[in-house]
DNA sequence: GGTAAGTGCTTGCCTGCGCAAGTATTCTGG
DNA sequence: CCAGAATACTTGCGCAGGCAAGCACTTACC
């Protein structure tokens, strides 16, 4: 039994029905408001300013372009155009990987490491104010470990 | 200076990115999953069963358009071809307001709550499997005020 | 009562994003 | 060494969703 649609599920009870509300409502409104604010500032997309991150973060400040969707969560088709997109404006290049050619690698330029650091403290400031500065009462550590845990099981049920 | 961006803040620690990175993971990949099941099993978004969700539980199974943007926080003009997408399916019709004639209502159609009803158990089962299945350790209520409060800044802000 | 400002929905247009199909390259069995 | 399967990206296309401008109606103020 996979579970898929087959088995009978427990309905929601009252507590889990507010977590669930709250949680669905923060998937539409958080992303919506952190890019706004990012695009008014830095003027790039949430999606362009975590592969930006995750290019600084890489040995080389460079990484394949499935690693990179796969880290962020987004599709290959939707990497390929961000990528593009953060080409055009001179922030990364892409080559194709030396080993296996039918792969290609994006590497983050000075001029996108320096575009990073200057979105970084609005950024930064935004997701406290929205995001971390009301998760006072809760366990960090176990929402981490939950949260990892969903995508997980996301990325697995591909 | 606004104020919007203006103050330092402290960057995040170790165990705030990592919460972070898991939320913001989460917040691409968990409604992309529940949408694509849904879609799959019932033709319709997580928007539209969220606002059919509204309808069957508001007074009369009628609600205005703008509180029904505001409940799932959706746009208004986002509201408007929602509500035209679910009119052409037969599940809604919207009336003008009798008392604000600007205002248009959306009322839910019996053929609305039959398709709610045989789209639940399966999308039932997806939340729980995709994700409050993961929540076990978690303090609910605290994860509940915690995500409310992120929402209610975001609303705020506007 | 009539004009000005405000409110509530709709429309035009643009962008983000995924899926399906296509292309290039590598791997695998004969 | 060569077909066929598999992999890694790219491209065509369609839908979700926002913003800005528009239209309809109401409220406020003279």
């Amino acid at each position: 039994m996979t579970g898929q649609a087959g088995g009978e599920s427990r309905p929601l009870d009252d507590r889990e029905i507010r977590a669930w509300k709250a949680f669905s409502r923060s998937l539409i409104v958080v992303p919506r408001v952190l890019e706004a604010d990012l695009l008014q500032h830095s003027s790039m997309t949430l999606g362009e300013y975590q592969v930006l991150v995750m290019l600084s973060e890489a040995p080389d400040r460079s990484s394949r372009m499935s690693e990179l969707a796969s880290d962020v969560g987004l599709s290959a088709s939707r990497m390929t155009r961000l990528i593009d997109g953060l080409r055009r404006r001179g922030w990364v290049e892409k080559k194709r990987d030396g080993c296996d050619r039918r792969g290609a690698i994006a590497v983050l330029r000075q001029e996108g490491l320096a575009a990073l650091e200057a979105a970084y403290p609005a950024h930064l400031a935004a997701v406290r104010r929205q995001v971390m500065d009301h998760l006072g009462d809760t366990d960090l550590d176990a929402l981490a470990t939950a949260l990892e845990a969903m995508v997980d099981r996301s990325s697995a049920s591909t």
